[in-house]
RNA sequence: UGGGGGAUCGUAUAAUUGGCAGUACGGGUGACUCUGGAUCACUUAGUCGGGGUUCGAAUCCCUGUCCCCCAGCCA
């Protein structure tokens, strides 16, 4: 293990775009990116993820991060948002310097750039109403109408819009709208809505504007001004960016923003959407934003989760676009990583059974040496902890019949008390329900800081003193929502329908070690064997002592003793297949229909060449494809060849191309595929002088020439190369022999790589298998 | 139904861009223990289905299926 080999770092795809663009110097180095939330709530975990992303990009590669307040709607923001909002994402520990921007600061230069549009004649001022213009937009499958408004001439536009502002319009009169196509498929594009007028005190500019401009406006916008380089949102916006190029190409010049989107974060047992935390908060179902069970960036800080494991944690959730649902475990693990080694361990009974030491002297005490810290976290410290002729363990610890495999306390049985003495339990004491009561203990004194003698004692137990311990209460909270995804309500439920009646547990009798008392009230604690706690922000006090559960430990006893049912759940089986036109099929069985020549061609293509119906398919679809084929058969009459090679590799190589567009013919084409057929050369070189062709066009008998390209099929010329490669990777080879095949491809790609895709593959294979089983 | 995205162990996420399907969490088993925590070891389990190209496919081609987003004067 001496080499530390860089392990090239991985990167999701926003990162490997920005260091692609940084490779090309698009940007001329510089990376700008922002986050840009709309003062109307708090912030949440899903947030987080997002804020990670923009600052840790902006970040890695010496940019900036800017924060924007997207504060274009004046009925729903607010200014104790924007500072609700500024306290989390400090409390993350992000920092954005001097870059703190709002849309509403650029309310003038907004209203600018819309007069260039109109002036441009890509803005007009639509005078419709609100329910008219939803007629006119169409539906997904029809397309919109034009607005009869939408030809106003450019001075029209220019003085409704003044007046627009002016204020001489009600609300919902007129709105402006971007110019770009009713009959867009994508119904983000059927001319959105630049402007609305809205006579509303905004938080920031109070009645000084009367129009506000619109998302699909003010975003591309707002990051143009401000330089921004790479603009990450959610995935719901993927059709907004049309609109957002539209706009910025419209109005300045490469290197201009661009948008790109990632899955936002869901999480599993909670609800994300501001819309329904705030419904929670209203209707009281949560004491507040900052409710510990609130997945908010203030109710995790409250419930005493650090800004570092929810960093942690976002992190480890990455970055892709797929939509995705995070199991909680995740986050319940980072959360203990966190403070498994921040958080100083202290003893508490949250369920108190008395117990009382009857060979203990009566009136007596001794005060303990206690380490704060287990022997494997590298810390110092310790507290002395008291303890007395009486004292509380966890009723649960005791067990009158104890199950197989318990390991605390039971009638005639010996325990651990956790820094202190081992102790016998003597004596059950009892209501007249039969309740327990209490329990009378020996203790053996030799026992302190020290094995017993002679026998050994399975289990250690925490306690307190009863004549010491601090009074507490304790709330345990658990997960608001019974059902993993409460956003599905196919079952004609609302989200509301499915919280979970025991998130919150008081606990009123509990008790505290007496040295907490000492500790700042921020202090962070794991109540050793129970969880890990911190007292309440908002209701403690040193004489009414509230503690919060952050994260319970985890149990592998109880989860022993009653197994919960596993985890997974059944893989969603497909329903029988129906049947459906699929689309692009669908156009090359109506363009043979409508072309005769394209439908003889396909006959031939079957009959004369004997090719399978997929392939006579592909290559009759249309015009080009045909004359493309055609033309490479006149020059290399094997037609099942060529026809894998336009259909597979072609194809792959060009992407979004056309064969039309190709700088070559199809009389090239053939030369190539002549040229691997005769084995001059191999398949991979073959694909390699094709993309040659394609970047710069040539004859491919001319590029093989000049590469001095030549297939090697010389076993004499290849066996060197495979035994040094043998040689310098000894302990495959094993590996191999012992049965790991699929190392098979590691050598083949070896070996490739070391001849430059010149070997035989079919020689190099057989060679190999022979070697590597020798 | 139009358009835009997406599909890899139970979950999340990788795979040198066609060459060893890896990592983490979870689950299981065991070791250790004055925390039934932590730690350690072992283990479990996956490329959406069907065809094709290739010596070799998660990756390329064809085809089917399923999921998400879009018809706010919200963002």
């Amino acid at each position: 293990m001496n080499n530390t080999t860089p392990t090239p770092e991985k990167k999701d795809f926003i990162r490997e775009i920005v260091a692609e663009d940084n490779r090309t110097g698009r940007y001329g180095g510089r990376v700008v990116t922002r986050f840009p939330p709309e003062p109307n709530g708090f912030l949440h975990i899903g947030h987080a993820k997002s804020i990670s992303l923009n600052f840790g990009v902006a970040e890695e590669n010496g940019g900036v991060c800017h924060l924007r307040f997207d504060d274009t709607n004046p009925e729903t923001e607010d200014m104790s948002y924007v500072e609700s909002i500024q306290r989390d994402i400090r409390w993350l520990g992000f920092d954005w310097g001097e870059h703190l921007y709002f849309a509403s600061d650029y309310f003038e230069q907004f209203y600018a750039f819309a007069v260039r549009l109109i002036e441009a004649g890509r803005a007009y001022v639509d005078s419709l109403s609100e329910e008219e213009i939803r007629v006119y937009r169409g539906t997904v499958t029809e397309p919109g109408r034009n607005s009869p408004y939408r030809e106003r001439s450019v001075e029209e536009n220019l003085e409704l819009f003044r007046r627009m502002r002016a204020g001489e319009f009600p609300d919902g009169a007129h709105v402006l709208r971007a110019k770009i196509d009713m009959a867009s498929p994508n119904m983000k594009m059927r001319d959105p809505l630049l402007y609305r007028i809205r006579h509303a005190s905004h938080y920031r500019r109070g009645d000084e504007w009367c129009i506000y401009p619109m998302y699909d406006f003010a975003h591309p916008l707002e990051d143009a001004i401000e330089n921004v380089t790479h603009s990450l949102c959610t995935l719901e916006f993927e059709n907004n960016r049309a609109v957002y190029d539209w706009l910025l190409d419209s109005l300045f010049d490469e290197p201009r923003p661009h948008q790109y989107e990632f899955a936002r974060l869901a999480l599993d047992y909670t609800v994300m959407s501001k819309r329904k935390l705030l419904q929670l908060v209203n209707e009281g179902y949560v004491s507040g934003w900052d409710d510990p069970r609130m997945f908010t960036i203030s109710g995790l800080r409250r419930r005493g989760v650090t800004p570092e494991a929810i960093r942690t944690f976002v992190e480890r959730v990455g970055v892709a676009k797929v939509n995705s649902r995070v199991e909680t475990v995740l986050l319940e693990h980072t959360i203990r990583d966190d403070l498994n080694y921040r958080a100083r361990r202290v003893m508490a009974v949250l369920d108190p059974l008395k117990v009382v030491i009857s060979n203990y002297p009566a009136g007596a005490e001794e005060w303990l040496d206690a380490d704060y810290w287990p022997r494997d976290i590298p810390r110092e410290g310790t507290r002395k902890v008291p303890f007395g002729r009486t004292i509380y363990i966890e009723r649960e610890d005791f067990a009158e019949e104890p199950p197989r495999g318990f390991k605390r306390l039971s009638p005639g049985q010996e325990v651990r008390l956790r820094h202190s003495y081992v102790i016998k339990c003597e004596e059950v004491i009892r209501d007249e329900l039969g309740r327990v009561l209490e329990l009378r203990c020996t203790y053996d004194p030799t026992t302190l800081g020290a094995r017993p003698r002679g026998r050994k004692v399975k289990g250690a137990i925490h306690w307190v003193s009863a004549e010491h311990a601090l009074p507490a209460e304790v709330r345990l909270y658990d997960r608001l929502f019974a059902r993993a995804n409460p956003d599905d309500t196919s079952e004609g439920k609302t989200f509301k329908d499915y919280l979970n009646p025991n998130s919150l547990i008081t606990l009123d009798r509990a008790f505290v070690e007496p040295s907490i008392a000492a500790d700042p009230t921020d202090t962070r604690y794991q109540f050793e064997r129970q969880g890990y706690f911190i007292q309440d922000a908002v209701d403690s006090r040193p004489e009414a002592l509230v503690f919060n559960r952050i994260i319970g430990l985890r149990d592998t006893w109880t989860k022993r003793a009653e197994p919960a049912p596993q985890a997974g759940a059944s893989r969603p089986v497909d329903p029988a297949g129906m049947v459906v036109e699929g689309t692009r099929s669908e156009a090359r069985d109506r363009a043979r229909a409508e072309n005769p020549p394209l439908q003889a061609a396909y006959e031939r293509y079957r009959t004369e060449f004997g090719l399978e119906e997929q392939d006579a398919d592909l290559l009759s679809g249309d015009l080009t494809t045909a004359a493309f084929f055609d033309a490479a058969l006149a020059a290399h009459n094997n037609p099942k060849s060529l026809a894998n090679w336009i259909n597979n590799v072609l194809q792959g190589e060009i992407k979004d191309a056309t064969i039309a567009s190709l700088p070559f013919g199809g009389a090239e084409f053939g030369k190539l595929v002549a040229l691997v057929d005769a084995k001059t050369i191999s398949h991979n070189q073959g694909k390699q002088v094709l993309a040659e062709m394609l970047a710069n066009g040539g004859d491919p008998e001319t590029i093989v020439a000049a590469k001095g390209m030549k297939q090697i099929s010389d076993a004499d010329a290849l066996a060197p190369i495979i035994d040094q490669i043998m040689a310098d990777n000894a302990g495959k080879v094993s590996a191999y022999r012992n049965g790991k095949i699929g190392l098979l491809g590691f050598f083949m790609g070896q070996v490739m790589r070391q001849t430059g895709g010149k070997a035989n593959p079919q020689l190099v294979k057989t060679l190999l298998e022979e070697k590597l089983s020798a």
